[in-house]
DNA sequence: TAGTAGCTACTATAAAAATAGTAGATGAAT
DNA sequence: ATTCATCTACTATTTTTATAGTAGCTACTA
């Protein structure tokens, strides 16, 4: 069994805008990541180059250029993240996260939404 | 205005564990923090003194031993925390934040505790 | 065909995070 | 009073993260 390394901050929004868009080339990713700053092309590159070496990532070449999809799953990287915040910082509340949401986060919209999602269960 | 510096997996958990058991000593924060692994004291002695010339606690002398607390609050911090996971992490929906603990977090009794917080907003 | 734009590979470097040892102070206990 | 446990201060060290430059390839373009 292989040691599950968890993915950093930004190899984090890597691996998101992946899973959202699809596969993706360097450049594509680096204008799919939500910018609070700007960052060069090399960085993004040597990144995603490191995130393949861990596994994170693989590409195939689509003429000059590298596309690359994620190989971590979605569902089960961002539950383990999810696992880890509850228990370490939430004191284990999955309540008090969402709590969080709603005192920080939620519109009229996104309530319902989730209301929705719950009744469902 | 100050540069608001996030603070790190590690110091999340420390503040965690003071913000649910109010002010403590390095060594009751050591005990308190849930052990994925074992740590030295020192470990976590250096760790909460550089999270005090952060700005991110405080303590006072009682006895030969110093007791420390939280000078982030506690709403705001795991606000902001959840604010950038939502928007870097889950494509802006925090809906799926909920979506990803309900699939991968919850029993009963937590599902049944945070419909309820639902419906008093 | 010479130039340019865009791409990867390779190599650094700086900064932050995580970890922990050692020395020296203090107070309790024999 | 000497020993022992415990604490802080100070200093490293290692690892990881974030960042980016440079060189060299390829393909289009004037």
């Amino acid at each position: 069994m292989k040691t599950e390394k968890k993915p950093s901050e930004m190899e984090l929004r890597i691996l998101s805008a992946l899973w959202n868009h699809g596969a993706m080339t360097v450049r594509e990713v680096m204008n799919a990541l939500s910018d609070d700053k700007a960052r060069a092309y090399t960085t993004i590159l040597s990144t995603m180059q490191k995130m393949e070496k861990k596994g994170f990532l693989s590409h195939e070449s689509k003429g000059n250029s590298h596309v690359y999809k994620a190989e971590l799953s979605q569902k089960k990287t961002l539950g383990s993240l999810m696992k880890s915040l509850v228990h370490h910082v939430f004191g284990g509340s999955a309540a008090s996260v969402v709590q969080t949401l709603i005192s920080s986060e939620l519109n009229a919209d996104e309530l319902a939404e989730i209301k929705e999602l719950l009744d469902k269960q």
